[in-house]
DNA sequence: ACAAAAGTGTTGGATTTACACCCATGA
DNA sequence: TCATGGGTGTAAATCCAACACTTTTGT
């Protein structure tokens, strides 16, 4: 059953990665970002989430903000530690252990000036409309999806998919795309507000014809866990 | 910023481990099982939780499954991935990256006949008293049992630390444990009976002087997500 | 008959849902 | 003045928390 003592080297067997799903929701619709492989690849033309090695200097968390930024032009960005995915043959080229991380945010933080080492091109996609994926990325996107669903009702992560002031109806709508299904406004209002996890910034947002909506932003940055729906 | 492409072996740099988390509740106190490290490591007459190196064949799922059964004799048990640990200088031998896991059991599943290859000695230990830790797991120990006391709340796992078939009592007894608080038990049994993850079996437990209980167990061995207190 | 835990209902207060109209603005 | 989204209150229904006594058994 147990074979002779292994070396250190015969335990060195695996290469990390790092995954991340990236998410945005644009035009009411949640979307991730994704890589297009590179064309030697065996996943040629297939797409990925944005991702790569880890080299030994860092942890799975720096590994996956570099790659961010190296491949996406992405910094700055909501990211928490989803799952690692371990499968013997998730990559067929060799054994790849990949740490998945979930990020958000609202705007295209992609800058077109960063090298973008490691994919044809990015793009938004959103969830329902996905592209044929390469390794297991359609796992990790769908346990992002279960996270992203579950922790926006009882955390204060929605701001991370918000600008920094944000209308009430903007709120409302995160939650309606997420949750994907409509809230009466007046409830949804006093819900939110009995959380405290709101302040009014005193400000308002004009557009176009419209009555100007007063703007809000969160009270904390940090992670908050309370019920908000 | 970039080096010369690295070589394959250049990013096998890491050994993969794995740490179990192994709750169980005993006399009242929820409990950990905990390994004395070998005097001849740096981290001699500490104390780790039962874990180990993952091989090449292995999941981390799996290789946490053996190092259970070798190390502490223990089997089938209801298992759940936590986090991965991968701070650059969390073993002090080198980098090792660790997948950490929940385990939950009812009794003692140790084995007395296996080789329990590892560790000095296996022990219990309420979690709060626990004995100095090697490695950095107290954080993986934190980590667990804050995940543990959330999820007794929305899900059904309050099974894998009972018996499969349990009294009211029992059941409640879980939940005030793992809450910290005390629970009326009409409006519990009221709460958990709307649940529907019970059923009656029809049977009873007798214990010495007093009126017969009746034994419950669950519906589902599956995690059912669903709100309970 | 008593000791010990098992089992059971009701009520008042709090929370939640459902629902419709006026407001402020720019064109 | 009109079109557009912004903003507000109330009543009915539901849910939840608090609370104490009777039952069953073995000794």
């Amino acid at each position: 059953m147990k074979s002779p003592k292994p070396t250190l080297e015969d335990l060195r067997f695996a290469v990390l990665a790092t995954d991340v799903v990236c998410f945005r929701i644009i035009e009411g619709k949640l979307s991730v970002l994704l890589g297009k492989v590179d064309a030697k690849s065996v996943f040629a033309s297939k797409w990925a989430v944005i991702g790569g090695l880890i080299s030994p200097k860092d942890t799975a968390d720096e590994a996956a903000r570099k790659h961010l930024k190296n491949k996406a032009g992405i910094s700055d960005i909501y990211m928490e530690q989803l799952y690692t995915f371990s499968n013997v043959d998730r990559d067929p080229r060799g054994r790849v252990v990949s740490v998945a991380y979930m990020a958000l945010t609202n705007i295209d933080p992609r800058s077109t000036d960063t090298n973008k080492a490691g994919y044809v091109e990015t793009k938004w996609f959103p969830v329902d409309e996905l592209p044929p994926l390469a390794y297991d990325h359609d796992e990790i996107i769908a346990y992002g999806l279960v996270r992203l669903r579950n922790k926006i009702r009882y955390t204060n992560i929605a701001q991370f998919l918000l600008p920094d002031r944000f209308t009430f109806s903007q709120l409302q709508s995160v939650y309606e795309v997420l949750t994907g299904e409509g809230v009466d406004k007046r409830n949804f209002r006093k819900k939110v507000m009995a959380t405290n996890l709101l302040k009014d910034t005193g400000e308002v947002h004009k557009e176009g014809i419209m009555r100007p909506a007063a703007l809000y932003s969160f009270t904390s940055k940090k992670i908050i866990i309370t019920e908000i729906l």
